[in-house]
DNA sequence: TCCGAAGGTGACCGACCAGTCACCTCTTGA
DNA sequence: TCAAGAGGTGACTGGTCGGTCACCTTCGGA
């Protein structure tokens, strides 16, 4: 949960090193999980791929297993997330008109796409947990709170293009969900289709792009061909 | 995978027997893979729900925890999708108009949702999926194969209905994909907020009604206020 | 009533793995 | 050069659980 002081080079010696073993093993764990899931991925592994003795894996992770996938959750996924929102969706950038709005949706939606495209193993991990989460009361709590700047900060967007008369006046929480959702959705799909290798034709290399361009058009302009009589009141 | 015959009672005694037992260790195995996940799950706790002897389980399911659980997939959470497909989107029903297409792929939404929403067990066993066979490409091809005819389906009613022209000319698989995911991203939020109790109000209670005109209203008519200038060639 | 087989049963086995700790190495400072 | 301690190490332990199998119950037919 506590963040490791990122500051440049002007700690002791011992402790740049300390720094230095922690994100191999930070970066051993991510491949490991990412690779084997949760349940499936073990210490001895994780600690082999780092060069370390499993031994000390709890030097550096005392909570063991849980913390070490805690930590990599909160400082490479939530972490990422949180730049992407923050780049496209920052609190003064305009949103007053609808093609305002749509741009700088169209923007976070490509933020999240190239993110994780680049950053696979970023991407399987993410995927990887729900299923944990969803049987534990206590770890579903810790996910919520993890995820909910993140989830704030796009609902605030969505509030303030609804206020400023550019989007439709729909509660704005489900619609941040929907938008995320959709995004998920797309990279899930990806995640899958790069892991069973025949059926990948069925839905194509992830191009972060065209599937902006796609997922914008739909859940901005709609579906439709025709022109929606008037905006729905509410939902 | 292969399906038991559920023909009425022209069956032999033991064979009506057999039947049962195989439901009620389904039943069983259904709540505990729901409430544990795959891997939290024990067979031990499988069989003395369903009050028969582990070694049973293995008479009736041969291939283990792995064989129970496919079997399950099959015929609760794909079949379920199917009936859904079938009644709101059948190969007949006309989706010539914008209108029509609107209230059908309305209709879709909302029987999944509620579909789902009347069968807890189901959705969280639909949930807890993706973790565990996104590490496996082999459980991944079976997966693929068994929601191909669901997903298939859904993209055949999207082409007809943009070859129609009520909907917009963009790829239609992508498009069924999105559609699929918008109602699993939902459901997904539910399934969370169920779990963590203190949580739950930032989602709200799951009322298939609402919930089905949001989804509708942002795909089909879009959240921008303005009216797209002219559909969008492709994508 | 008795016999044989079909099939239910749960104690048991072996594999696996998170977490521990006694030991060892390597750095540091005197 | 050496002593001390900080910290790395991996063999080991305890517990868990999927899967097996020898035994037993039950039931149908003769």
């Amino acid at each position: 949960m506590q963040v490791p002081p990122t500051d440049p080079a002007l700690l002791s010696r011992r402790d740049r090193e300390r720094l230095a073993r922690r994100l191999a093993m930070l970066d051993a764990a991510l491949a490991v999980f990412g690779e084997k899931g949760f349940e499936g991925a073990t210490l001895d592994e994780i600690a082999e791929r780092a060069e370390f003795g499993k031994g000390t894996l709890y030097n550096y992770f005392p909570g063991g297993k849980d913390e070490l996938y805690r930590s990599l959750f909160g400082e490479r996924v939530v972490r990422g997330l949180h730049e992407v929102v923050e780049t496209a969706l920052p609190e003064d950038r305009p949103l007053g008109t609808p093609a305002e709005a749509r741009a700088a949706f169209r923007d976070f939606i490509f933020g999240l796409l190239e993110h994780f495209e680049t950053n696979r193993p970023v991407l399987r991990l993410y995927m990887s947990e729900a299923p944990r989460v969803i049987h534990d009361p206590e770890r579903m709590g810790e996910m919520i709170e993890l995820f909910g700047g993140f989830t704030d900060a796009v609902t605030r967007a969505v509030e303030r293009a609804i206020a400023a008369g550019s989007l439709r006046p729909l509660p704005a929480l489900p619609v941040a969900h929907l938008l995320i959702g959709n995004v998920r959705g797309v990279l899930m799909a990806h995640a899958a289709a790069e892991c069973a290798p025949g059926k990948a034709e069925r839905v194509g290399a992830l191009d972060p792009t065209a599937t902006a361009d796609l997922i914008t058009t739909v859940l901005f302009d709609g579906l439709l061909t025709t022109v929606p009589t008037a905006p729905s009141p509410d939902a």
